[in-house]
This record gives structure tokens, sequence and C-alpha cells, in this order.
DNA sequence: GCTGATTGTGAGATCGATCTCACACATTTA
DNA sequence: TAAATGTGTGAGATCGATCTCACAATCAGC
């Protein structure tokens, strides 16, 4: 189909010397005449010559590919990631080659999998479990650089960048307390997710440092969607006693927990107060805005994407991990609460 | 660095047969015995041999990769796509690489040249420019398969997936109109854009058809970004006859418009009516909620993805160009002007 | 028993770029 | 002058999978 075939041996035929010489000439190693690279250089640029990056991997063992498997990619925190890595690596003449794991662990193994006989050079990652890891443990050990965001896996022994969930939740939830919320809500996802642990973590230590009780009644577990924090959110302020206040762990369950809110016409924050986890473009546009607790998304992907980069230069380092500290930006959905 | 190599010669070893046996047992083609068939079988499975895609591609010319060129993965519009895209492909096991173009045309030249040299099949491209696009032509000229998708350039001869901007524009003032509006305000993004162009024809004949003259100090043109139209909107709020309703090209330029309209201390729909280009999930969080023409966004993925697909297959049809219908969905951004 | 298919298998070429090695010839050095 | 470097070039191997072709067998039909 490819009209357009230009190789090495058509340049070099052009410049009347043998493929070894045009080679040498083009990718300056070895000797050469002074004339000789000339003629070369004149006789691929006049055939608009473009070396076969597949020809080269076959010998080299690599594409100059990197892999990116979030979560999801519609999910505005990993799109943006994905945006600044792919900067990064084109910056470096290597390409991204992006595949969502959708959250499903059987298909962030059969992703991996069907990957690797690509010959791809590396992986920069978010672990759908964070348990279920032999996958990648095995990727790690056999040489391939890994780079995994958001979450980690202590098993595997590689480089990671990712967030303080424990401290920035932990934060969200004093500030809750400070304002005088004692019966707080929790919304989120499954606790396969390591994010959800950490940040479930937060949300406890601070009621224990606080000396509240955790009832597991407050706390509503739902898979990270929209549709499914709405009905979470129902379920939780159908009680009787219901929370004052809710913290939701990530963007996507603080816009259903608006929606839920809404659709039982509690209003925010006069019936209930709103932390999310995860600043997002929304938050301000609603009325009130929502308070929460920001993650330093643009440093996450340009950072690991450099750390892959190392790393497929031959930098022999002990893994780096990487923790970046988030921000609680207060803004209008908690309310001081009277009774107190 | 990677330990594993498990190739076709060490299974044909283990299975002591030739690797040409080996490849045709693998592949079923040619003559096998049943017996060896099965030992190769076995063997493959028992050393855990994947074929390498490299060296396959080095021989068919082409990698199970489809490139993916939108004008900013950021754009939810676009991450949806590029997801739908993924999903699809990879029922057909191919990849996809993403590369954003970032609604530069130089970048996309680029892109594409850097790509080519990886033997990609097929791309999958929103054209930055509705008129810079000789290297698109080349490119679908040469046989690569290439399915055009939000935009078209006409002189290039391949499938393309669209929608009614003129169509949906018009939609979106006639109803402007119909509440009494006449002076209607257009954010609208660059016209090197193909989208930008029908979209302000649409605005531009609905005004003609109801008579209405248009004033070229009703259009204000920015780039696409949310900054950009914050300042655009203020600039056309600023004047003292200002318009009394606004529509915006697409959810970023909408977004712009809310917060420009807040910082100007304008209330909608109460001073001003908006209806907006594409629905965003930030559309219904608002209050009032906003008004838009929605885009069938998840046709658009799978359809290019399939069509991408039919030309990898082989098929030999004349180009086929969809454009699918907009939808006005009326919320509460636009008030039936009084006085009239 | 002899041609002619039908099966089954392996040797070697191919894809394109790169690298090793050997061989020239030129220039120093002992 | 002989030996040791230095410089420039080409033939051929290599990466891994696939395909062509040649060559055996085996079996049918006459």
């Amino acid at each position: 189909m490819t009209q357009k075939g230009i190789t090495l041996k058509d340049v070099a035929a052009a410049a009347n010397v043998s493929r070894a010489t045009a080679a040498r000439a083009l990718n300056s190693y070895g000797y050469v005449g002074d004339g000789t690279a000339l003629r070369v250089l004149e006789a691929a640029e006049r055939l608009g010559y473009r070396a076969n990056l597949v020809a080269q991997a076959l010998r080299s063992g690599q594409l100059p590919i990197v892999g990116f498997i979030p979560g999801d990619i519609q999910n505005p925190f990993f799109a943006r990631i994905a945006h600044d890595i792919e900067a990064e690596l084109r910056r470096h003449r290597h390409n991204l080659l992006i595949a969502s794991s959708e959250e499903n662990v059987e298909q962030e193994k059969e992703l991996l999998e069907s990957l690797r006989s690509l010959s791809i050079r590396g992986f920069i990652l978010a672990p759908t479990s964070a348990t279920d890891s032999q996958h990648i443990v095995q990727l790690a050990r056999e040489g391939t650089p890994v780079v995994l965001i958001d979450r980690v896996v202590k098993e595997v022994h590689c480089d990671s960048v990712i967030v303080d969930n424990e401290g920035g939740a932990r934060e969200a939830v004093d500030y809750l307390v400070a304002n005088g919320h004692e019966r707080i809500g929790l919304l989120r996802d499954e606790s396969r997710i390591f994010t959800a642990q950490e940040r479930f973590a937060g949300y406890q230590n601070s009621l224990v440092s606080h000396g509240i009780a955790l009832d597991p009644w407050l706390v509503s577990v739902s898979r990270s969607t929209v549709e499914h924090a709405i009905e979470a959110t129902i379920r939780l302020f159908s009680r009787r006693d219901r929370p004052t206040a809710v913290f939701t762990v990530d963007s996507l369950m603080t816009q259903g927990a608006l929606l839920g809110l809404r659709s039982m016409g509690l209003s925010i924050p006069h019936d209930v107060s709103l932390v999310g986890f995860d600043d997002f473009n929304l938050a301000t546009f609603t009325d009130p805005q929502i308070t929460v607790v920001a993650q330093p998304t643009s440093e996450i992907g340009p950072l690991a994407a450099k750390m892959l980069l190392d790393r497929l230069a031959g930098k022999k380092l002990a893994p780096r991990h990487t923790r970046f500290p988030t921000r609680l930006i207060v803004r209008g959905s908690v309310s001081q609460l009277h009774g107190r």
C-alpha cells in the first residue's frame, strides 16, 4: 500500500557507496571520508530518506514508544497527566501509547501482556489493584522500566509518583471537624484501589485524633462513577440521623454527591457541608463553590516522564519515590455548625 | 535488558522441527502433520512464546498501531472519543497511539512526519487547519488510511465523521431569536479551524433568515481556552450597548463566558442569556443549568474506528462521510426578552 | 512398477538498519 | 626499510517471523 519505500539501500546506491558506509555517514560514527559523507547526506536529503524505526527496533529490541495505562483516560486528572507525559516524551523523540485499564485488573494484565510483544520501552502505570500485582512485579523484574503514578504497590521495586492521600484526607476531615461537624459521611470507592485505602485512612485518623468514633454506617462504598456515587449519596442521606457533612474521595464522587444531594433537595452548605478530594474545573462553577483538597496534577506527569526517561537512558539508581503534598482550597461548601 | 527472549527458533528447537514448520503450526497455514503441530503448540505454550510484533511488522510493513491526533486530549470531547476509539481498536488487536497537535499546524505536520517512520497503519485525525492541508493530502495519497473527525478538509479524499455544526449553531441562535433576542454576541475561536467556520456560518445564517443585520462588534474571536474566552467575554460585554445574549462555539468558551460574566457581575439568564455548543458535565451543575447544542459524542469514536478498521481490512470503497445531527437541549440559561 | 498428485518438512531468502570484521591504502614511527 | 598505526570502505551477519522453493515421502491410478 505504502508507495514510498526509500530505504538505506536506495540512498547508498544513489551515493555510490555501500549500505554500511551510508549508515556511518547518516549516523556519524566510525570513519567516513568527508566527501563521501556529504554525498550520502545529500542523497538522503534529495530522496527524502527516513529511517525505518521498525527495522531499527528489531535490531535494538526497542521501539521509541512508552505505554501509559491510566485507570480511565476520561478522568480529567489522567487526561491532564497523559498530556503532560506526551509532551515531555516527544521532546525526547518518544511516542505515547495509551491503553485504559478501565479500573479492571484483568484488563490491566491483558494490556501489559499484549503490549510487551510490541517491544515497548517502558510503562507509566496507575495500578488498578493494590494487591493483585504479580504481573507488575514480573514486568519490573524482567528489566522493563516502570513508573507507578497515583498509586503504588508495595512489592514492586520501581520509581513512583504519588500524592499525600492520607494527609490530604486528614486535612479535609480536620477542617470539617474544626467547623463543628462530627457526623461526617464518607463516599469512597472500592478498597482494592490504593488511593481509596489511603484516603480512608486519613478520614479515620482524623476522626480518631479528635476522639470521634468511626461509624460504619457513615461510610458508603461505590464504584467511582458519577452514577454510582449518586446512588451511594442517596443511600447515605436517606438514614434518619444523616450526616451533617460529607467527604468524597475523588472528583467523580464529588459530582455524584452534588447531584445526589440536589435530587434530595438538600442544599450545600446549609443542609450539608461538602469537601472533595481532587480539584476540578466544575468546583468553581457551582454555587457555592466547592472546598477541595487539590493535588499538584500538573507536576505528576512531567516528573513521571522524566523518571522513565532516566531509566531508558540507562540510569541505575535505587527506586525513587516522590510523594507530593496536597493543598486544602477553602471555598464555600462548608458551614460552621451552629449547635455547638 | 529484557531477559526474556523466547523466539520462534527456541520453540522450533524445543519441538524438534524447523522454524518454518513451527511458524506453520502456530499460524495454521500450509501443511503440518497433526502430531507435529501438537508438539509445536505444546512447546510454545510451555515456553510462554509470544510472537515479536516488531519482527512481524518489519516483514509486513505495518505495526498494529493506529495514530490518533486530536486537537487536545484534555478536552473532554476528545478524551471521550479517544476512549471509544481505543476500546474499539483493542477488540481488533490494535493499539492506539495518541499525539496532541495542540491546535498547531506545524506540530501536526511534525507529528505526522515522525509517526510515518513508525509504520503506523492508519490515522484518525482532527485537522487543525481547514486550509493548510497538503501534508494530509499527501498522506492519504500514499495510501495510508486516514479518517477525519470533527473537522474535514475539502481536498482530502478520505472517510470523515463530523457533526452538523452549521445546523446546530443555527438552531441555537434561532432559539435565542425566538426568545426575543436580537443583539446576540458570538464567542468564536480562530477561523482557521473548520468547526469555527461552520458554526459561525450557522450564526450568520440564522440572523440573516430573521432579518437581523450582522454586527461585527458582536463577534469576539479568541483562542479556545478558558482564559482567553474570559477576556473575550469581558471585551464583548464592556461595550455600552452590550448584547442581551451570547452563543459560544465550544465548551471551553462556554466556561470562559460563565466566568467572565460572573466576574462582571452579570447574572444568567437575568442580565444575559447563554447558549453553548457542545454539552459538558458542568452545564448541569451550574445554576441555572446551561442550554446547549449537544453533539452525539459517544457515536463519533466508535464509527471513526470502524471506518478505519474497514480500510485496514482492505475494503475499497468511495470515501464515506457521516455528518451527525445535533440536538438543542433547553435548560435554564435563556430568558424571554421582556421588551418586545 | 511407474507417473503424478498429495502431504509434510527444512534450507534459505527477505524485510531495513546496523555492526563486526576484513581488507585496502596512507601515514607514522622505530 | 620494516613495522605499526590511522583512515576509509564493503561484504556479510544479525535481529525474529514469514514465505518461497525444493525435496522427500506416501498414496492413488493405470
